[in-house]
DNA sequence: TGGCAACCATACGCCTGAGTATGTAACTCC
DNA sequence: GGAGTTACATACTCAGGCGTATGGTTGCCA
């Protein structure tokens, strides 16, 4: 649903105009941060206002998740964030939990178009798994709203969201492992293992910052996870 | 550090006052959850008090976020599950953070005692890794508080606690893998990805409640595991 | 060019949960 | 058997964060 109407919105001017953490771009359907310069006093020529959208918000959210985690999204942080305040917020959405899950969906649908559609067109079936595992190894900046919602699977909205995408992804694994030979029970059970390795992984080496593995180190240990969790050549 | 020192406490009566869920021991250190029998109404002759100490609000509340999160720990809550108030609390802990702190700090101690303490008996080492998957795997309670730690990765005060004890765990696998004959690297790329398996199990099993695997399936699993993530004979 | 709709500001109400203040009951020990 | 310590009750303050009310501003369109 919500077939991402892009709303036109008339940009003149960016400022970031408090001292937050300057985001970098942390989710990467979050296009061009709105940050608006607020008027009161000078008012030059080129104070321009920023009208948000729905969107907006939502990308504002992700964003903000991606960095503070879920407990950090409050509709006056995000405001300020934004350059607004509340009053514009409650114009777009009734309350903070419909946010989080308009944001929840709109992160949800993004991940399915963009993570397993790349994956389609590796050719050979025997080069796909070892293919799929270092891309995904080593395009770190989806992964960050990914270990950020991961850690935040106290709140009850976002479980729902990451059961259905983690199921996804596993009948994805599975796929490729039949393709690749493995037997049905086997393959499935490869599946789960290769996504739970994943899944702790994040875990591991985001939210708890572990030893920090040099870049070698990493390329190493992909390789290790190739060989160990790719089949060979037979089918066993 | 705080050698335990047990202090006696006179226990009559225990009634489960209010409706919440019988928690069931969630955690193997809680002996006897202290819910005392509240005096006010009804003043039979059996309607002792219970005095809790430091100890007891500790593994109250390990037993609390082992059912409903971290973020579920707060202190009038946890008061009326223990059957007294507010009043009681601060004559035990300086702040809410205290308590936390000091029920991490419990429950990682225990946790050393208990998980690689068991460990060390089984004198074959080629036996040992098989054999520690199934033990883990087999004893769902002490893995309730772990996941549900897992799951609250957001508060600033588990982090450390987590990755203390990752580390810990990790080294211990990435010694059993060299006792089992793994090269060094290998050995411990091994760990890495076995540790990561099982957080990452956790994740998907316990607070995602993904298909549920039934218990021979369960089984199945583990042998796969063991299978495809422990060295056969010759040391690879 | 007036008017409606989209968007935002300001000010307020209100609830939740942490922490404090202070008085009280029970246990201990001499 | 009274004094001190331990443990708890009650009543309060205070801050944070959600949501509401209401009015102002901007853009679009007839």
């Amino acid at each position: 649903m919500a077939t991402a109407s892009i709303r036109r919105r008339t940009v003149i001017q960016r400022v970031e105009s408090q001292g937050l953490m300057q985001h970098g771009g942390a989710h990467p359907d979050c296009n061009a941060p709105p940050v608006r310069y607020h008027a009161p006093m000078n008012a030059g020529a080129k104070n321009e206002r920023v009208r948000l959208s729905a969107e907006d918000w939502e990308d504002g959210a992700l964003a903000l998740i991606a960095e503070q985690g879920v407990g950090a999204l409050a509709v006056e942080a995000l405001a300020r964030r934004l350059g607004v305040t509340k009053g514009s917020f409650y114009w777009h959405f009734r309350t903070r939990e419909a946010l989080l899950q308009a944001a929840l969906e709109r992160w949800e649908e993004y991940g399915e178009r963009e993570v397993l559609g790349k994956m389609e067109l590796i050719s050979d079936p025997r080069q796909r798994l070892p293919e799929l595992f270092r891309r995904v190894a080593h395009e770190l900046q989806p992964h960050r709203v990914y270990a950020a919602l991961l850690k935040a699977l106290d709140h009850p909205q976002v479980v729902p969201v990451m059961a259905r995408v983690s199921q996804r992804r596993m009948d994805f694994l599975n796929a490729m492992y039949r393709e690749a030979g493995l037997e049905p029970v086997t393959a499935l059970h490869r599946a789960r293992l290769t996504y739970a390795a994943y899944v702790g992984f994040l875990q591991l080496n985001f939210t708890l910052g572990l030893p920090r593995l040099s870049h070698d180190e990493f390329d190493a240990y992909v390789e290790h996870v190739i060989a160990t969790l790719t089949p060979e050549k037979t089918g066993n």
